[in-house]
RNA sequence: GGGCGAGUGGUGGAACGGUAGACACGCCAGCCUUAGGAGCUGGUGCCGCGUGAGCGGCGUGUCGGUUCGAAUCCGACCUCGCCCACCA
């Protein structure tokens, strides 16, 4: 069977028919394997985030899929050898809740969910080599995020502590990025979240905060860069010693110390601030106290952090009863707590200088505490009291009640205070980081089980890794939900019973299971020796295909996936596995796809546009073009199919001018006759003109990912052709060529309707058959762009006035005789003179007028 | 409160500082059809004048500025979206 033998079986433009045809075709041939260790040609790496298998694919899912397809259509076409694989993220909590409302176990709802979104991502027609996929949730696969846990536990860069997490009551602990919004509220339930204590298990990301803020070799969107800029937040100051003073309740001595921005406003610190959960404050704390500071950390502890911070951001607090000593003068003053200054940043405790930091200045106002005001403006009225802090920062500013340090400006004084208190041991420049390390530790049995081991039989032993050659540290087929608790791994004797490692006695085993963005942050590597069972990644390949060329996906992965993909790469660079430090060297954020109420697409709204029906109805190509002709990629917006319709009948008439060029339709009586005026070999000379400056466009929109204008160029063309059928163009060779054209520039956006309009203008050549996919992408004749006549407008003091039709590449004398001479031009020159005319070359002329003197 | 982005016809959207509204949807008219949710051709920013070819005015959230010329650059403001939010 050839595929041009029944392909002429109707002269009907039917998709359905056309688009299973090809698919089968393209699997047959295996089109879309790539040969990994093929070096004769350039490689790019395509990837586009891989997909939680919710069961539920939608417009949104086509909405970045397809146009990743086009890039590595167009990327291949140009010559490179391609690499476009698809995965599923396969572990997490929704297969959990499936698990629990209907009693199907998580792996088996999952699989099931996968088998179908492969169904329906199948009729895409997308170019993904299915031989590379991965499957997280599959033991070959998570076996390797042991491997790199153990990896990371050898190198310092995994560890256990008890940190207060931020908790869940459904989801059970949560990383801090998976709090949302003002409301503090779970990012996968809404539900509201508090504080828990619990012994955790942690990423050391912090460890490459500094290398993580250099975005320099990777091309990113700035908006993503920013995000994550902040993200980490870091921050340029001083951390200084404060030493606790003696009273009748402690013996002082105890050491303070706090982190600052603003070391230049030393002198202004009229108290410190600890925060309640400061390990120093039940030493410190007055006998008098006891009772009042217990009571409000208490209360700090149980509320949540709603209450903390959005309810009412009225300062709080309590007096500690003890003194602190300024280092730099010697002066006491008062140590409090209160709820605004946060444990995990900085150093837990702050200096408080009212005068200039608003936080501080509220909470003196609230307090009573004195305010005293360090940084002037040279020459300003330092007199009258203050009713706000004075935080500005700007060049004149000097210090003021600063002792030896008065006068100096507030930058200098900043740094030779530093430089004083550290020559005497108090301080030192310091950076600080909002970031935190990464929390992996999940109390859910629906993720990959940390590969530890607490030996129960020796103290000594401890905590034990589980040794390589023992990986992995399988999940049990099925999970018992019904023995309470959001892990029923903790009850499950078969999983949690094993021997010690290092001594052979009772041990248990860690139930905690990793973070899903674990999985996440590697599977690129692993797209590229999915099988692999000596190593996660195959080294070479990796070095030979790595970093990815071009990654797409949402925005709102900036924090999460994208922070950890490339912390991972550091790391595993560092450990030498790999020999990248960026994962993605180039990044686009498609915009997203709201259901048709402007809500976010989701089952429980009932605002999911399944692409199944539209694709019953208007084909795949269709629906891929309408995609990206709805609007630019990176906007996205509310689901609307309104112009679907015009995007289908553009491919209609595609398969007409390219089919049918001498055709004619029974209800245009002029369809035959040229444009009055107009011969046809003016006809054929702009229609090749036109053809060659699309394809001029349409490269240029590949390079940007402007599909929406190039597919309008693409309709402009087709619109001209249409024009022309019937007529005697459509016998010149001009018309067959931009005929050809149009299907080889079509072919990335639409494949099967250009795959069936090439192999029916093969046949009709006899030709033999090859695919329109492995053509060479077209280069457009730059000498058949230029026209040799132009339309020119003629503005008068920047107004349109006129227009008319010149030949190209007259001198300015020359245009300028032809402007002033035309009527409408003259009529304007009446009561007025050219002061002075502007040539714009190739767009326009602006005549500047003056009135007549 | 802070950061980022966006405001253009009835709709989705075009427009290196240079003819605003490409290309579509929708609508209107004509044609072709037994029929059509099919197809072809033409028209369509708003207002005014003209029988007509056409002519004029107004127009890119608001107000200013830069420029021969601004949707585009700058400043202030309004509205919407996203991110962050007591981060010292």
């Amino acid at each position: 069977m050839t595929a041009t033998a029944n392909a002429r079986t109707t002269n009907r433009y039917e998709p359905a028919e056309i688009e299973s045809r090809w698919q089968a075709r393209w699997d047959e041939l295996g089109m879309h394997r790539t040969d990994l260790d093929d070096g004769s040609r350039p490689r790019y790496y395509v990837l586009t985030m891989y997909d939680y298998p919710s069961g539920d694919l939608h417009i949104g899912h086509w909405f970045v899929k397809v146009p990743t397809d086009v890039i590595s259509r167009h990327r291949r076409m140009q010559g490179y050898n391609v690499f476009f694989p698809v995965g599923f993220d396969a572990f997490g909590l929704p297969a959990e809740n499936a698990a629990i409302r209907s009693g199907v176990q998580p792996r088996e709802w999952t699989l099931r969910n996968v088998e179908k979104m492969r169904r329906q991502l199948r009729t895409m027609g997308a170019t993904w080599d299915w031989d590379a996929e991965v499957i997280t949730c599959e033991p070959e696969y998570y076996r390797w995020n042991q491997w790199f846990f153990l990896r990371f536990l050898e190198n310092d860069l995994a560890y256990r502590q008890m940190a207060p997490v931020d908790w869940c009551p459904n989801d059970g602990v949560l990383a801090r990025e998976q709090v949302e919004g003002a409301d503090r509220v779970c990012w996968r339930c809404g539900a509201r979240v508090t504080k828990r204590d619990l012994e955790q298990w942690f990423f050391r990301t912090t460890k490459y905060a500094d290398e993580l803020l250099d975005h320099s070799s990777i091309e990113w969107p700035e908006p993503i860069v920013v995000m994550q800029r902040n993200w980490i937040g870091r921050s340029e100051g001083a951390e200084i010693t404060f030493a606790v003073a003696p009273d009748d309740s402690q013996p002082g001595g105890d050491e303070i110390t706090v982190f600052t921005t603003r070391p230049d406003t030393l002198f202004g610190a009229t108290f410190m601030v600890l925060a309640p959960e400061h390990p120093l404050v039940d030493r410190l704390t007055h006998a008098s106290q006891l009772q009042a500071v217990e009571s409000y950390r208490q209360e700090a502890r149980r509320k949540s952090e709603i209450d903390r911070l959005s309810t009412d951001r009225d300062k709080s607090g309590v007096a500690l009863g003890a003194h602190a000593i300024n280092p730099i003068n010697g002066e006491r003053i008062p140590i409090w707590i209160a709820d605004y200054v946060l444990v995990g940043y900085g150093t837990g405790a702050i200096m408080a200088v009212p005068a200039h930091d608003e936080r501080d200045f509220e909470f003196a106002r609230w307090a009573g505490l004195p305010v005293r005001r360090v940084v002037a403006r040279r020459g300003e009225e330092l007199e009258a009291a203050m009713s706000e802090a004075y935080a500005a920062h700007s060049n004149d500013e000097v210090l003021v009640n600063s002792g030896d340090f008065s006068g100096y400006s507030a930058n200098d004084g900043g740094r030779r205070i530093t430089a004083e208190l550290e020559r005497r041991g108090l301080g030192r420049p310091a950076v600080t980081y909002r970031l935190r390390d990464w929390l992996i530790s999940r109390q859910r049995p629906w993720g990959t089980p940390i590969p530890v081991i607490y030996c129960q039989a020796d103290p000594s032993c401890g905590i034990v890794p589980v040794p390589d050659e023992e990986l992995p540290v399988r999940l049990p087929d099925t999970f018992d939900y019904a023995a309470g608790g959001s892990n029923p791994l903790v009850h499950d004797a078969q999983f949690v019973n094993a021997p010690c490692p290092r001594c052979g006695g009772a041990g248990r085993r860690e139930t905690d299971t990793m973070d899903t963005f674990v999985d996440s942050s590697w599977y690129w590597w692993r797209y590229l020796s999915p099988g692999l069972t000596s190593a996660p990644l195959d080294r070479q390949r990796a070095d030979a295909w790595c970093p990815v060329d071009q990654y797409t996906g949402g925005a709102e992965h900036a924090v999460m996936h994208l922070l950890y993909s490339r912390w991972f790469t550091k790391a595993l660079n560092d450990m030498g596995l790999v020999s990248e430090r960026e994962p993605f060297k180039r990044l686009f954020n498609q915009g997203q796809i709201l259901g048709a109420d402007g809500e976010r697409m989701s089952k429980s709204r009932g605002n999911v546009q399944d692409p199944d029906e539209l694709v019953a109805r208007y084909g795949a190509d269709t629906v891929r073009l309408f995609l990206m002709f709805m609007g630019p990629w990176d906007q996205g917006g509310p689901w609307s199919d309104t112009g679907i319709d015009g995007v289908h009948r553009f491919l209609r008439r595609a398969w007409t001018v390219v089919l049918d060029p001498h055709g004619r339709e029974p209800g245009d009586a002029e369809g035959d006759r040229m444009a009055a005026g107009v011969s046809v070999n003016e006809a054929a000379d702009d229609l090749r003109r036109q053809a060659h400056r699309t394809l001029q466009k349409v490269t240029e929109d590949h390079a940007n990912f402007r599909w929406n204008t190039m597919i309008a160029a693409l309709m402009e063309l087709t619109n001209r052709l249409m024009r022309l059928r019937g007529t005697e163009v459509a016998q010149r060779s001009e018309y067959d060529e931009a005929a050809r054209l149009l299907v080889l520039m079509l072919a990335p956006l639409a494949p099967h309707i250009a795959e069936e309009l090439w192999s029916r203008r093969l046949a009709a050549a006899g030709e033999e058959w090859r695919s329109v996919h492995s053509e060479g992408w077209p280069e457009y004749r730059p000498e058949l762009v230029a026209a040799d006549q132009m339309e020119l407008p003629i503005q008068v003091n920047g107004r349109l006035r006129d227009t008319v039709s010149v030949p190209a590449g007259l001198s300015e004398i020359e245009l300028e005789q032809i402007v002033l001479s035309r009527d409408k031009v003259r009529a304007y020159l009446v009561d007025a003179e050219v002061a002075r005319i502007v040539h714009v070359p190739g767009r326009l002329v602006n005549l500047v007028t003056r009135p007549r003197a």
